[in-house]
DNA sequence: GATTAAAATGAAAACGCTTCCATAACGTCC
DNA sequence: GGACGTTATGGAAGCGTTTTCATTTTAATC
């Protein structure tokens, strides 16, 4: 194992030069920055992290916290992180916190303020006051995807507005017996976006005089099994049955389609099906949603907390430093071939 | 930033003294180390990640390697590696290396060799000999899953034998035209699970004496939407239509019942179909499958590196030295309701 | 060629812990 | 109560870089 130190007798040089050289400063000759290079690779020398970042301060490394890395959207998230994270030469620490509150104390404690990350990004997740403000406290970058935090860079969709508005596409297409399958149960508490569309959802219902029914308010957890075997016990009372249901998640409205296969329901003759997120499988399915780029949203998150990093650095530097901002994420609304009008009308 | 010797003052002991209490050693008077816990919860003292890893040499660190964190199979590991982990008190930087092979020996040069990891998990990924060794080389205990790695600990299923297998069922039910839906293409070379798979459709059809069609090999990706556009070819041409499909992953079966059901075929009555490792919604589609547990598999390689990792440390000591060895991991045959006697015989 | 500003260099001081080593306190046993 | 084996303790030497600061070299100007 070839240190500095090695690499600097072997150059010519002082150890204090071939730090310089190696890492790109300034003020270090061609000659010099040559022969150190030249020196480094012939011995295979690779810096130390951790003594690197002791003397240095800095990490090259950010904390992703996730709630649970198997559903699509968090996946995508991490995955748009990772990706702009390794093209920065920058290390991704993943914290999958799953469904036990206690464990992200833990983690907090633990991990995050052990000041070995650099900026945190969390997704989907409220984090305390407190939290906050000892992440703030040892000057580490927090952003957030999907969950607004106070004092933290923020990127986000309106969740409600845009549940709004596929459910008033519905709406418009005259269907009045709607229903709403969404997913909190077991979930971490302060997953604050099933609320938020199940608000947009009531907001376009009032909006249209018509009653959100408690029955029809279904919950499965964001999963396409929850929301097929959710989608079973709605559709399976022909007696009365909606005409249309929009899904807090494109996952649970493929689970409501399958349910509907079942029955022998066809889509969109019998029934309209409208979800949100732009899943992979929501194409092959027809199914109208709101799309968002989670992938994006990620790398946008990774792109934010390095330029917030380096607005650290320099903060009196050249380029104005880059601020604490909430920026809303685009969505498209994909009107495919999962709805049409209610089967009355028809 | 309270550090060490704020404690150490705080509590009135030596610096020595009170990192030895701090980190659990012995050696310690419970006095002294009563002292010590009460000083540093009262300065909200966390001990610096980099110094004690610089100082100790351990990094409580380990490195994933995955290629795709999108997939059902990859995130289950992940997020087994990252439960056992983070119980015991382990950070994990996770590699998303993706499709790209050059990001592959960028990050394995630039990160993993950077002296920051304690150990390494691969998925899937056949590294190079020269590049284990350098692993090795480094004391850096490797372990692959579904990947022999030579000179490391695996833990892996029987591909080859387990594909056999689930050929064999749908040949004992009669079937004699088989395809087999598989997934090279675009993927990295490296991985061979799809090759091992298709040399156990190939061998079970062989040992039966029935041909295999080379029209009826087709590639799908390993996801549902891949196998769904195939399915639509393969089942679309009504004159000669296979009886039974093979999918090499639950992902890509379930693409075929998907595309089947779209031309009025009943599984299984008009088409039998079968997939492989066990998929959370291979329950809800009701198919047969061989049911492996990558979130248990992710378990064992955290726990087998963590194993590694002890026993380099007191090589002469108590317990005996875990070895590198190769694990295969149990697996299930789950017979559910997709499979049936074909058409013709029923 | 002298004068001065700018660029390059090296010695050494951090960075904040862990651990070795020597010493001190504590029991235990005859 | 002295000798001896344990267990606790503190001083100080690392760990392998980066960075400050003083110094030397180079370039620029008159």
């Amino acid at each position: 194992m070839a240190g500095i130190k090695e690499v600097a007798s072997r150059a010519g040089l002082s150890v204090a030069t071939v730090s310089r050289a190696l890492s790109g400063k300034s003020n270090v000759s061609s000659r010099s920055r040559r022969l150190a290079q030249e020196a480094a690779k012939e011995l295979g020398f690779v810096p130390s992290y951790h003594a690197s970042s002791l003397a240095s301060g800095r990490n090259r490394n950010i904390g992703l916290v996730v709630p649970n890395v198997q559903r699509w959207y968090f996946s995508s998230v991490l995955e748009g992180v990772s990706e702009t994270l390794l093209d920065a030469g920058y290390d991704l620490t993943l914290y999958n916190v799953g469904e036990q509150p206690e464990r992200r104390s833990s983690i907090l404690n633990d991990f995050l303020l052990r000041k070995r990350l650099d900026a945190v990004i969390a997704v989907a997740l409220v984090l305390r006051e407190d939290e906050i403000g000892q992440l703030l406290a040892v000057h580490r970058p927090i952003v957030g995807i999907g969950g607004v935090l106070r004092g933290a860079s923020t990127i986000r969709i309106d969740d409600e507005g845009l549940a709004r508005d596929a459910a008033g596409h519905l709406i418009r297409l005259g269907h009045t017996r709607i229903a709403h399958v969404t997913g909190d149960a077991g979930l971490n508490r302060d997953f604050k976006l099933p609320k938020l569309r199940q608000k947009g959802f009531a907001a376009a219902m009032a909006g249209a005089g018509l009653p959100v029914r408690d029955e029809w308010v279904v919950n499965a957890d964001f999963t396409i099994q929850g929301a097929y075997a959710v989608g079973r016990r709605l559709l399976g009372t022909a007696a009365e049955r909606p005409t249309a249901v929009f899904a807090a998640s494109d996952e649970m409205a493929i689970g409501i389609m399958l349910a509907a296969r079942d029955f022998g329901l066809q889509i969109p003759q019998d029934l309209s099906v409208v979800g949100m997120d732009g899943h992979d499988l929501s194409e092959t399915f027809g199914l109208t949603t709101i799309k968002q780029d989670p992938r994006g949203q990620g790398n946008l998150a990774a792109t934010t907390a390095l330029a917030l990093l380096n607005a650290g650095k320099d903060s009196d530097g050249g380029k104005p430093a880059a601020q604490v901002q909430d920026q809303e994420y685009p969505t498209e609304f994909l009107i495919r071939t999962s709805t049409a009008v209610p089967p009355a009308l028809n």
